[in-house]
DNA sequence: TGACAATAGTTAGCCGGCTAACTATAATGG
DNA sequence: CCATTATAGTTAGCCGGCTAACTATTGTCA
């Protein structure tokens, strides 16, 4: 997430560098544009959703629970899966249930424990919301040919192996 | 951006193309995998920036205001060129005002606003967190050549341009 | 078996986004 | 000159992240 609007041009980069050893413009110039793009694709994305009337964490949930053959999953599992705290996952399942999307099923076995359920308006929800997101990412990628595209995500893969640097 | 940890691999998206139509296994593959390495990246610098006991939001403000000539801005501006609401910009200043890394100018000529002055003790924030981020930031982008750099960062202007497919 | 540890989920409270509605002040123009 | 409009900033309330602390239940093992 990358929120900064106004990025630093060459002449605030040399700004900085009077101040500052090692500021290497062209670094910081890739790295910040990085991470901006990513934002803009991902607040297209938000913007899509919403047109549904949903918003990436809900959507995540229905699709995770889509994928089981039983359309079934634990707070835990989806948590987890959806890269979210169990605290958040909660606040999620609230909101969907409140709105009928999934439903609650106790676990016999364990009392602790209970299931979530994908219900048919939650189906008929991805239903809607999927054919329209499937030929739009489609399309949104074939502005590049598939073997670059393949390359960008390998250098991707680069950069975020020696994100490292920051630890 | 795409918390998301559990990616759709060739089997789930298999199962997905059998109920939609239109699915392309390797542009959503793609997308999420821009997605996903974006945030990932982010999440590094957050962490790095926690380390000095700061989050984007606040240092961004710090260096914005470091740019400025007599280390001033008003809050308005500085919301814009943060990418933030005027509301969100309220609270950062708050927060940075308790902690005495920014201070209050009024306006004599306009007392609906006032400016934001860089302190002292801003300015050594910076001190402390620029040297140590600068050198990180070069590090990480080495990890692939310059020219190769600049055809990603175009490729992603690129997606970013047909991005306008979610509207 | 009974104490302790581990696990599942929730709650409380913080943070930083947002929009909408608000106050105060300034600018405009009939 | 005064009414209207525009602008600067704040507040309130919502959202969805988080951690830490909590309840309830289950599992372990001496």
């Amino acid at each position: 997430m990358l929120q900064l609007k106004d990025l630093p041009d060459a002449i605030v980069l040399k700004k900085f560098a009077e101040r500052y050893a090692d500021v290497d413009s062209r670094s910081v110039t890739h790295f910040l544009n990085i991470l901006r793009i990513g934002t803009e694709l991902a607040e297209s994305l938000d913007r899509f959703l919403a047109t549904h009337g949903l918003l990436q964490g809900r959507w995540w949930v229905l699709i995770l629970l889509m994928r089981e053959d039983d359309l079934t999953s634990t707070p835990s599992e989806l948590a987890e899966k959806a890269g979210v705290s169990r605290a958040t996952m909660s606040g999620l399942f609230n909101g969907l249930l409140r709105d009928g999307l999934v439903d609650r099923q106790e676990d016999n076995n364990d009392r602790r424990s209970y299931s979530i359920l994908l219900t048919a308006a939650g189906q008929d929800k991805l239903d809607e919301v999927m054919p329209d997101y499937y030929p739009r990412v489609k399309k949104m990628m074939n502005a590049i040919p598939e073997q670059q595209r393949e390359d960008l995500v390998n250098q991707l893969m680069l950069l975020k192996e020696h994100s490292s640097v920051f630890d």
